[in-house]
DNA sequence: AGAATTTGACCGGA
DNA sequence: TCCGGTCAAATTCT
């Protein structure tokens, strides 16, 4: 039995995925064109496929899971404004006085460096603290983070981080916003733009990827509050077979996970699939929580979004859509546990 | 010197 | 009126 919720959030992703699609397309019409429009399609791509990850990871879908969390999230608005909403618009800027915008929010639970540390595990954004607060009732302050990116870029994504009064070394952390400001090294993959002629390598690193990357989400709605550990949820991925692009250090723009078992071994590869725990000690198998998938589906989409340009002059981008998954010149997303029944 | 952080004040919502 | 979120000046760091 589906809700309305979980209908209407299945239906916006499809609309984003739609939206991504329409760009791919623009972008495979330009592909040896004007390289600046292809950057910026190449951008708004990362963008637009980051907001839809915000979405999956936001719980959107999955009514259980927010009130497992006990969050609260704001509805999505009516209908996706794809290009503003790309392009951001700056929060409360030049008024010191707080609004009430709609903003999207979301929760996770993140283990800390290491014993003592005073942050969470790097989450691959760059942020500047702009308070903190002793909060009522919490044996920690409160910490207020914006992106670094607010002045240059508008980003509007903010942060809160808070130790967990019940194991110090967790730190729950609260997510306002989406974050609209390009990565670094999505504006270097597509200052990387050059004819599939001079770059050889980059339709085998697509091919590679086309054949082995899976992202399969089926699952992920079931696996909140692993022995008391409140709203974490952990993962499991799987990796299959092996595709060398670069070392995971120099091409993934993430700091890297700062436990060995996070860490890509040799044998880690593109290939993924998210997969329900519990974890497991199998050698292929990566036990992250919540940012570390996030930090790993975003390098992988990296990846994506880097082939996809370094491609270059790539004949036919082909991307279809299902009613539960899409595929993108080989690449397959299944979404179908966002349309999966509510027991 | 510029960037980042700290911290007290201010403001709005409950 | 209290509390949480943000601002911005002061301070610290690189």
């Amino acid at each position: 039995m589906e809700s309305v919720d979980e209908n209407g959030g299945s239906r916006l992703v499809v609309t984003e995925l739609g939206y991504i699609k329409e760009l791919v397309r623009q972008l495979d019409v330009n592909l040896g064109g004007c390289p600046d429009h292809c950057k910026r399609l190449a951008a708004q791509i990362f963008a637009v496929t980051e907001r839809s990850i915000g979405m999956i990871r936001s719980g959107h879908f999955d009514c259980r899971k927010r009130s497992a969390a006990g969050l609260d999230s704001p509805p999505f608005s009516a209908t996706p404004s794809p290009l503003s909403d790309v392009s951001g618009v700056p929060f409360h800027a030049n008024n010191k006085k707080r609004k009430t915008m709609e903003k999207r929010k979301h929760q996770v639970r993140v283990s800390s460096e290491g014993a003592g540390a005073e942050t969470p595990v790097d989450d691959g954004h760059s942020w500047r603290k702009y308070g903190q607060k002793d909060i009522l009732g919490a044996k920690h302050p409160r910490g207020y983070y914006r992106c670094t990116h607010r002045k240059s870029q508008g980003c509007a994504a903010t942060k809160q981080v808070q130790r967990a009064d019940e194991d110090p070394a967790l730190f729950d952390v609260i997510y306002h916003g989406e974050h609209t400001c390009v990565h670094k090294t999505v504006a270097a993959a597509a200052a990387m733009v050059q004819p599939a002629e001079e770059n050889p390598d980059a339709r085998r690193h697509l091919q590679n990827l086309s054949t082995s990357l899976t992202v399969n989400t089926e699952g992920l709605t079931a696996t909140t509050g692993h022995q008391g550990c409140g709203t974490t949820t952990s993962f499991c991925f799987s990796s299959q077979a092996v595709s060398a692009l670069t070392t995971p250090q120099e091409h993934y723009p993430f700091s890297m996970p700062s436990t060995p078992e996070n860490c890509f071994g040799q044998g880690a590869s593109l290939s993924t699939s998210l997969e329900p725990s519990p974890v497991t000690s199998d050698s292929n198998r990566f036990s992250m929580n919540p940012f570390q998938a996030e930090w790993r589906a975003q390098s992988e989409y990296d990846e994506v979004v880097s082939a996809l340009v370094a491609a270059g002059t790539m004949p036919a981008l082909a991307m279809e859509m299902e009613e539960n998954a899409f595929s993108m010149d080989g690449f397959e997303f299944d979404v179908s546990c966002f349309f999966a029944s509510d027991d």
